[in-house]
DNA sequence: CTAGAATCTCTTGTATGCAAGAGATCACTA
DNA sequence: TAGTGATCTCTTGCATACAAGAGATTCTAG
């Protein structure tokens, strides 16, 4: 192969093309369903584009496991197994594990004010009964925690399996037992004391009890659903 | 969209294109070094295909991170920046801790038998002086336990973490300290003795001391390459 | 000799036509 | 009516032509 005579590539954040986010947003967003056909012809018509980009958008999200690319079929949007769905909820829990770690290692950080003031207002959300605010809030507890581990690499990791995860999180989240949404708040308050301890082996520990701990309500919230809806 | 009347579509192993195996293979493999120009039209002619699969094949290790695709002026193989490869290490620690602890709740399961096996054999390579070998059985361990996990959506994150760590897997398991080698076999052994006392937790702790002490010296080695080579 | 602009070449991005196959539909037969 | 076969339509897979731009090169002016 040809050596390049460039220099050394600068490090750009190159921004995704909107088709491929567009596309991937209809998936997680609910706004296709599990099962339906999205064909390369129907799509290049709804965003007036030909079949080429449209189709290397849906390998894409093929290989992030939101499509199945049936050769000379067609392409579906998928529906993870239950199988598939406990074994992301075991790499979730892991994943948000090492972020608390990392974060309880970086010592004081912006994103830790940031926890806080989720914490802050995730009360003023249970107080007020808005479970739909609230339920945005427990996510963004989870993204910033996992952005403050400052590894671009985890986040990479985390973010294709919470897209895959994302219309079960949807469920799990407004679904999850009522009773679990007050306590939620007072595992995040643990969460950032533990945080701020300096210990990060308890800090992950804590992080990892609490994953399970959501996660067996997601899960039989994402069981519910798949009774509801046979394949 | 349209719903499609088909029934749930049977779960099948899909074999990968081959197209794409061998692409990936001349990267992971060292066949073609960072910074080499992979221009769409000379793989075509050398695969004796069209554009098009080579295409598809070349955004595909784009998403993996092989390759950086840059917009009208050519893909190059990408060579992964110095904290890039230590936020992998960090991720390895965490995917095969997570495997550890896995595989130690499954109780006895035929991967605990393949790894004794492993260990045997490590021995001899480490006796016999054969550090090619080792090395190689030194990975197949590694490779064995994450399977043991039994955890498929694992296995995939930790292929697609480990191809990106490829090439300095080959600097840092041959060029890591000589000391090491035979500590390793030691390590191995008692890794196998942590996730046959059921004690999951423990044995994730175990192998994730193993991993980051000899992630230490890997990345000592991928800091020398660095040195050596610069971009 | 140097600086700068025009040009030129090589690359990827996109559109489109055709091939091939899977699956649904419909006609036909026992 | 049930079964079976051919056909037909819709899908993706692949090849190719053209567009557009980035960067190296060359030519020109000072």
């Amino acid at each position: 192969m040809q050596e390049s005579s460039l220099t050394e590539a600068k490090i750009r954040i190159e921004p995704e093309p909107p088709l491929l986010s567009r596309l991937r947003q209809m998936i997680v967003g609910g706004a296709v369903q599990p099962g339906d056909l999205l064909a390369e012809t129907a799509l290049a018509q709804e965003f007036d584009i030909s079949r080429t980009p449209i189709r290397e958008a849906l390998k894409q999200l093929e290989r992030e496991g939101l499509v199945e690319v049936r050769a000379r079929v067609g392409t579906f949007v998928r529906r993870p197994t239950q199988r598939e769905i406990h074994e992301m909820f075991e790499l979730k829990e892991s994943f948000e594990g090492l972020a608390a770690g990392l974060l309880a290692r970086r010592g004081p950080v912006p994103e830790l004010e940031q926890l806080r003031e989720n914490v802050a207002r995730s009360q003023q959300a249970v107080d007020s009964g808005d479970a739909e605010l609230y339920s945005q809030l427990v996510h963004e507890f989870h993204s910033t925690l996992v952005a403050g581990a400052d590894n671009r690499k985890l986040s990479e990791h985390y973010d294709l399996l919470m897209n895959q995860l994302a219309y079960h999180r949807i469920v799990s989240q407004t679904l999850s037992l009522p009773g679990r949404l007050k306590n939620s708040v007072g595992e995040h308050q643990a969460i950032i004391e533990a945080l701020t301890s300096k210990d990060p082996l308890a800090a992950e520990l804590v992080m990892r009890r609490h994953v399970a701990a959501s996660s067996q309500s997601a899960a039989m919230a994402a069981l519910k659903e798949a009774e509801e809806q046979p394949g």
